[in-house]
DNA sequence: AATTAGAATTAGAATTATTCTAATTAAGGA
DNA sequence: TCCTTAATTAGAATAATTCTAATTCTAATT
């Protein structure tokens, strides 16, 4: 796949103003964004050594958490699988074919609200919110 | 807590019909049933133990497997942390409370559709779905 | 340009939940 | 009771992730 994005536009990217932008954080983060299949941390490692030979695994791990903690990406688990990173920010859920292995976001309708659909306890207040979808799409 | 379930209770329980209803297996399924707390594999050990102090660990993640396999149960992972296993299998959520700790099981309103709420791709077949909230409970 | 303090990176060790292996034991039908 | 199969067990192995401690980088300030 070719990358759209160069460092420059991915350094200075809205999502992650406020991060320090190494190289190996840009790296990181480029793979995310030009690749957006889901990968895991160690899918990720190997596509950023393809660029940068010399970044260690620790280092994409600790990209990776830096980028979650920053907002700028998303961590995505299924069950206890390897935990997976998706730059879309947006309100989804995702969804697990099972035949074909892809992670699919799932966008939430729009003016859908969460509350018309679970019966969430009294003065409940939401900070994260995971929905995991897993089967089969026909065709 | 005063155990409400006997053993026959819980061999004979709808459930697991059709499941080789062990020794273990039924002290694993008792402690499920009995403690509805979302316990992880090791603290169903520690809880079975009581009762058998020589089912071994192993034994404790097959029984839960079984169990699960058999539909009598259901695995419910937050992130990566340990799974925990809940007894209730009417279709539910979680929710994380961040100040407790505690999870609890948030039904899903009568009559309400995950296709309401989410945009499913043509012709999904849903074998799953898993909801997980975190946040605070106020009071 | 040099200094410096703090942050990021690195390799490799450590951790931890879970699974695997191979031997033993139990269950339940003949 | 005997027999076949499945379940249990202890301990080793696995694999994703985190930790440690040393090094290197950044960027702000002199």
């Amino acid at each position: 796949m070719v990358n759209q994005l160069t460092d420059q536009d991915i350094a200075n990217h809205p999502k992650v103003k406020g991060l320090r932008m190494t190289r190996q954080r840009i790296e990181v983060y480029k793979v995310l964004m030009n690749f957006r299949d889901h990968p895991t941390a160690g899918e990720v490692f190997e596509r950023t050594k393809q660029n940068m030979p010399s970044i260690s695994l620790a280092t994409v791990y600790n990209c990776l958490e830096a980028l979650t903690e920053h907002g700028a990406v998303r961590q995505v688990n299924f069950e206890r699988e390897s935990s997976r990173y998706c730059p879309n920010l947006s309100e989804h859920g995702h969804f697990h074919d099972e035949a074909t292995g892809k992670i699919i976001d799932i966008p939430l309708k729009k003016g859908a609200s969460i509350s018309d659909f679970l019966e969430l306890p009294e003065g409940a207040q939401i900070s994260n919110l995971d929905i995991t979808l897993r089967g089969t799409v026909a065709g």
